[in-house]
DNA sequence: TTGAAAGCGGTACCAA
DNA sequence: TTGGTACCGCTTTCAA
């Protein structure tokens, strides 16, 4: 058995096809009588009749979606993106496409060319692997597809993201201040681009405080807890010890904090802890997280704002939001050790 | 200007559309000069041209993707959930669509329908509100449509549920073997009727044990980490305090955690902590939590699989797979404390 | 107030 | 080996 099409409803109605399509869409433009009205409904709902998106939106243009393709689900610092765009995206009536890539360039390319084939009206893009897409999306946009890359500006496209040098530069300054000599740096993330200018100012930091960089407290780990915690493990490990563990993430943070209390040292009396992202679990962990606030709930309606308004007016200049990250210092840091 | 179509590849490349078609779609079983291929490709090539997937599947069919509904993404339970079905979706060449519904009954119609709508070939749901999609969702399974219901077997199609009967029993036999008398049992979800079963284990666990039921320790909650927090507030001021907390979801338990630690009581020695999920973080909390394993990763994959059969054969009988939960103890439980 | 028919961008059959 | 064309389900003029 088929689902039920137009012409399956206006046959029960004993109407045509076009007048079943103005009744659907509550067409206010074109007078229909009552009874027709009714019959067309009542047939529609004794078939269970549900338009097909697929021939609305060939015939009429637009999809009514935008799509939204994250790196990683496992990151909480996402799903506060997801939820920004999603608001913002069905408050306007639009609905959201969302895909995961698991931080694997083959399936970041796969799901963006389902994303680009199902002809969504706008693409939201959290890019890992960007070069390999780089050609086609320049392609799109200057077809006047809307394109919005966040967390990156380096296509020619509109764009959202996060300013964290003057927020790390504070975070680090917290630290130095509370006389941490010995920081070590857990840098999981999916594509070291991405937060290069967090590493940069990490090292200018330290070299203005004249810290030598000590390239063994600097730990390249992958994206999972698991990963966070191994990397503490081997950083806890360095002799003389960090004193304090900068975390790329606060998903990364909870295996820092995991591995920090299997050594058997307090927090932040032995060592301090400190994150970026400021998800909505890092005041609740124990201690609250030291994290720098990223905002993904706004990053994510700032993006979809972006991309409603270049469906709406798709010859509109370029535009770059940019959002600052704040430091939100909690209990994790404290007064380095003395002498360990 | 417009996206490049079939026909504009097929007059640069001097070809019909027909050839075009069978060239994109690398058709073995019709013979194509290599001349041709490769003016065509180069055609693609230079107009960016990705086909139309809408018009694909309004053509063929199929829309080659699987449509999954999630509540709420701010609990990790569900994505490994999510993880589950999209890496066992992928591997068979479907894309995934993937929408949540923030607990939200008019959004999880909403959203339905959009799904329903593009006519994915295939349904994956877990459902919060299922009374009012449970007619519509009925029909579309009655014609022979693939959909496959999650955490929930009441809708006369495949499905996959957990079994948490079993578990609930033991991690109730093990807090009350660890002389636990008064459980604190915080249950935020979406819509009660979805873990029932688990509420009346409580109880009966309680009854057989001979101690009578306190309602004021049971506290229903919202969904957010800040929920749980709160409801742990409320449950820890109750004289005489509870021994242990029983919550409904690990991410609930962060809250819960913070509440105590905020309270000045250590784990276990003071209080008890267990609950449900056993997400990736549960043992990576400090103390690492004792929990409920429901294997999402699991759930997720047996559903697409179940889904995945559905759309090969349509008439298959339905096929209920069950996951038994099981308790994984950690150190967040131990033995009651004594007269406090 | 309603109906007939063209066309959105593909696929697949039948002819050439 | 390639091209012509009907048709998937819907929207939207244009006529009736």
């Amino acid at each position: 058995m088929k689902r039920p099409t137009q012409t399956d409803v206006a046959k029960l109605a004993g109407v045509s096809r076009a007048t079943v399509s103005y009744v659907i869409n509550n067409r206010t433009d074109i007078a229909i009588t009552n009874g027709t009205r009714s019959r067309v409904l009542d047939a529609v709902a004794k078939l269970n009749y549900a338009p097909d998106a697929r021939a609305q939106s060939l015939r009429s243009g637009g999809s009514n979606a935008v799509g939204l393709l994250i790196p990683d689900l496992h990151n909480p610092h996402y799903w506060s993106i997801v939820q920004g765009v999603e608001d913002t995206v069905r408050e306007n009536g639009y609905d959201l496409l969302l895909t995961s890539t698991s931080l694997n360039p083959e399936r970041e390319a796969r799901t963006l060319a389902g994303l680009t084939g199902r002809r969504v009206d706008a693409l939201i893009l959290i890019l890992s692997f960007l070069e390999q897409s780089k050609t086609s999306l320049t392609h799109l946009a200057a077809n006047a597809y809307p394109v919005v890359t966040l967390g990156n500006a380096s296509l020619n496209v509109d764009a959202v993201v996060t300013t964290y040098r003057t927020a790390t530069a504070q975070i680090m300054a917290h630290l130095l201040q509370l006389g941490h000599t010995r920081i070590g740096f857990i840098f999981g993330v999916g594509s070291k681009e991405l937060a290069t200018n967090r590493m940069e100012v990490y090292e200018q930091s330290l070299a203005a405080a004249g810290i030598p960089i000590d390239k063994s407290l600097i730990d390249y780990s992958g994206p999972r807890i698991e990963d966070g915690y191994q990397a503490a493990q081997r950083l806890l490990s360095r002799t003389p010890r960090p004193t304090a563990l900068l975390v790329i993430n606060d998903w990364l943070a909870i295996g820092a904090l995991r591995a920090v209390g299997e050594a058997g040292l307090r927090l932040p009396e032995d060592i301090s802890v400190a994150s970026f992202d400021d998800t909505e679990m890092a005041a609740f962990l124990n201690p609250p997280l030291t994290s720098v606030r990223s905002n993904g709930y706004t990053l994510g309606s700032e993006a979809a704002t972006l991309a409603l308004e270049r469906i709406r007016q798709p010859d509109r200049p370029i535009r770059r939001v940019q959002i600052e990250a704040e430091l939100v210092v909690r209990g994790s840091t404290g007064p380095a050790a003395r002498g360990q």
